[in-house]
DNA sequence: ATTACTACCTGACAGC
DNA sequence: TGCTGTCAGGTAGTAA
């Protein structure tokens, strides 16, 4: 569920709680979490000290005196501070509290790294020229290049929708101008930021790591609005599927 | 390089 | 109340 403005969220609402803290012990409740090497992850965590949090892309990465732990939420991922619930998938014991993973679907992970993960470069990161050679280095359409985490990291399906509204350019164009491509380098800038401040898109269950919901889905003009008129022209947002993922448009002001 | 399809999981919701 | 099918803020793997 969480997209770049969610993560970046949860990593301000962890900083404070955790920057300092020292690890007591790790356990994994569900071997998956830990990638299949739950004894191994709980060995590297226990007992190490957490010297800060950032994000990269849709990744949490919690930073020790030894390694990293780096942690995708995917689909239904919460970090929490407080008691293990039925979803717990892993809890870290701190000197001061329980930090629990947890996740309903399972996809996510949270694991123990000597170094970051791979990842392109970040959405909110990367400067305009970047954004435009990245982009003009592929030959695809313009959504799922988006969406693809190794070119621009951090967009997701709702943030592509709204982003690409914004800017005016339909989900399967391609072979965009210089001038279009800053049009919507300017529009994700805009939207995450929005985002962001506006504490993330809670849809169904996103919250941060002190349990606080985002407004941003109140903001959203095409994501979830199928149907609905398009909020400039009137004209009935349209949804299609591009890349097996909803994808949300107005067929009037988003030409390809 | 790009697309298409499957898989990983559970839960919410619409329609019968 | 079921039951069935569809959908969901993501990504990996495999094949064409």
């Amino acid at each position: 569920m969480p997209e770049l403005p969610e993560v970046e969220n949860v990593v301000r609402s962890l900083a404070p709680r955790i920057v300092g803290r020292g690890i007591i012990e790790a356990r994994f409740l569900w071997p998956r979490a830990a990638q299949g090497e739950p004894d191994g992850m709980a060995e590297l965590l226990s007992g190490r000290i957490i010297r800060g949090v950032r994000r990269l892309g849709k990744h949490i990465l919690i930073d020790l005196d030894v390694g990293l732990i780096d942690i995708h939420l995917r689909m239904t991922g919460k970090l929490l501070f407080g008691e293990p619930g039925p979803y717990a998938r892993a809890v870290l014991q701190l000197d001061n509290g329980t930090l629990v993973f947890d996740d309903v679907r399972q996809f996510g992970y949270l694991v123990w790294r000597a170094a970051d993960p791979p990842a392109g470069r970040d959405a909110l990161a990367a400067t305009a020229d970047e954004f435009i050679m990245l982009v003009r280095a592929r030959r695809g359409r313009i959504k799922p290049l988006l969406l693809n985490q190794s070119v621009i990291a951090g967009l997701g399906n709702i943030y592509v929708d709204e982003a690409l509204f914004r800017a005016g350019i339909h989900p399967l164009a391609h072979g965009l101008s210089r001038k279009r491509l800053e049009r919507l380098y300017q529009a994700i800038s805009a939207v995450l930021s929005e985002a962001i401040d506006a504490g993330g898109s809670s849809i169904s269950n996103y919250v941060d790591a002190e349990g606080r919901r985002g407004s941003f889905q109140r903001q959203h003009r095409v994501y979830g609005r199928e149907s609905e008129p398009c909020l400039t022209c009137k004209k009935p947002i349209r949804r299609i599927v591009v890349s097996q993922r909803g994808t949300h448009y107005c067929p009037r002001c988003q030409r390809p």
